[in-house]
DNA sequence: CTGAAAGCGCTAACAT
DNA sequence: ATGTTAGCGCTTTCAG
């Protein structure tokens, strides 16, 4: 593979013009520039990032951490991070940290030994401390989950709002005996959503019971179909419930199945993300839509403005209630 | 951040030694290497892979082009690319190509720029002229999906046979009228797929119906539903139908319900890929499992040895037909 | 066993 | 408008 050299040797210049010309530099006559294009294009010349970036310390590389790429809730907001990176000349690297610190730790690395310039941390797994040292020296934004006691810009939507307003909708629809459907606490979302919850609970004056609150670790479908199994070996049945994800929903949906029992004749059902398998479930599911593209651009937006040194700012965006079949009676 | 020379002077050595005690040369002496590294330590020094990667030229990076990463088919595959790439010291880099020439254009300027090392191509709408120019100079393995008349090695599965048993699975129920719902017969795996299912049908002296064969650009649950309909649609309704994805074979189930049909009893369905939503439908779907993480492992390790300038072969993985409900009368 | 120095490919002062 | 040159951070001969 050619060099800068070989070109400028080839073209009759220097090699400080081909990288003006490379570089796109308007001081150069039109008649040089030809004749470095021309070399370029014979040698079939390809400059080298490394050269440049070592020399201008940037690699244009953006990292995305996602805890799994299974989890269909990210596709789209990765869109929107990928598109907006694109546009402003940087790539991404999706990172599937798999919540493994291990994995983690490579990739924080990355950007400490220079191989990217920033990070946009979309997993709630991630060592919120490990984070927090990081962004003191390097640029980091997170999305969708976030620490709310460190000092990292985040985006993300109003969690106990939606599913205050989720929980509301199944009040409202008469239910009286909801029960929650939640991940691990330890995660800010999972917290917000079921202070939601239990606001929405509370403002009907209808009783927090534990017995239908059910805490899992992980999202798969399995783990929904686990938790309401539990929930319907309750001694009072609820007659619906809040899942704090789609694919947790799409799991209790399939238990309640099972049961021979319907939803929502029996058991109203609301999920939260809007994946895209949710509208293809039989009932279809309401779920609580997040403005997903729009959160990847804004992360991007802000991860970019951070590396050129600018202030950013944290961003709270809208959601959606989307109410299909799964609740109507 | 501190580079190696800092280090150096730090320790009172030359950055060589630094170098060496970072890279475990083992000429060094137990003394001079507790004072390198102390200093390391104390000055919380990092290598910049920037130097390291132009010195070497190599960023034991892969890139991994996906069609999309909104595709469950890919993820167990990619955790086998990713586990095996980080045994072997390597880190991936996953590109979602979203089938736009354009995105292509840039991951594969990534490896002729020495940013990557080499390529994992899934995409099954990449463009192949380009592919086996690139991979005349650069590592590169195809999964899944591959060139038929290139010379890129490959680890795919026997499409033809797996289409073939999946049909006579559905001929043995005693169904004769057995429409295919295919993607874009320009992928290679749709031809296939299409050859096993005619392979099939004339085995057993079943006519081959053109109205019975539907074609897809897309993958997604919508087109399976719009196939769906339109088989529907036929004067002579199929009574089983065998779909190249999941995702289309669930879009169909979906369709089917609308019609106030049911599977199996009135129409018997087999999908393709095993992707971990096909066991969450109501019924459960019928699906040809491919060994998705061995693929990947497969694919990695290929690539690493091409990297090794090491002779690699083609690989053809075992499938296996799981049957569930949608076939189970 | 360790140091000095060259050089990987590129860009940006500085000089002309 | 173009050339000369230093240097980004690292590894690796080659000497000693």
């Amino acid at each position: 593979m050619a060099n800068i050299q070989e070109v400028a040797q080839k073209a009759g210049v220097s090699v400080a013009t081909v990288s003006r010309v490379l570089n796109q530099h308007p001081t150069v006559t039109a008649k040089t520039r030809l004749k470095v294009e021309t070399a370029i294009e014979e040698l079939n010349y390809e400059p080298s990032m490394l050269g440049r970036n070592l020399r201008n310390s940037e690699s244009r590389l953006l990292l995305v951490l996602i805890p799994s790429i299974s989890n269909p809730f990210y596709t789209e907001i990765i869109n929107g991070i990928e598109d907006t990176a694109i546009t402003n000349g940087y790539n991404i690297l999706l990172c599937d940290t798999d919540s493994n610190p291990q994995r983690e730790h490579i990739y924080f690395n990355m950007v400490k030994n220079k191989l990217a310039d920033g990070i946009i941390s979309m997993d709630p797994a991630v060592d919120m401390e490990k984070l927090n040292g990081l962004a003191m020296q390097y640029p980091i934004i997170q999305c969708s989950e976030y620490d709310e006691k460190g000092t990292i810009p985040y985006v993300t939507i109003d969690n106990q709002l939606a599913a205050y307003r989720a929980v509301k909708h199944l009040i409202k629809l008469g239910h009286k005996k909801i029960a929650l459907i939640n991940s691990d606490e330890r995660f800010l979302y999972a917290r917000e959503r079921r202070a939601g919850y239990e606001q929405a609970l509370r403002e009907f004056n209808l009783p927090i019971q534990e017995k239908w609150i059910y805490h899992t670790n992980h999202l798969e479908f399995e783990f929904g179909q686990q938790a309401m199994r539990k929930l319907l070996q309750t001694d009072e049945k609820p007659t619906a419930v809040f899942s704090v994800s789609d694919t947790l929903a799409i799991g209790a949906l399939k238990e309640i199945n099972a049961h021979e029992l319907n939803v929502p004749e029996d058991i109203a059902l609301v999920g939260f993300d809007k994946i895209s398998f949710s509208n293809m479930t039989n009932p279809t599911l309401t779920t609580v839509s997040q403005p997903m593209y729009k959160m990847g651009c804004t992360a991007a937006d802000m991860l970019i403005k951070k590396i050129h040194n600018k202030d950013v700012e944290s961003v709270i965006l809208d959601h959606e209630l989307v109410i299909r079949e799964s609740t109507m009676g």
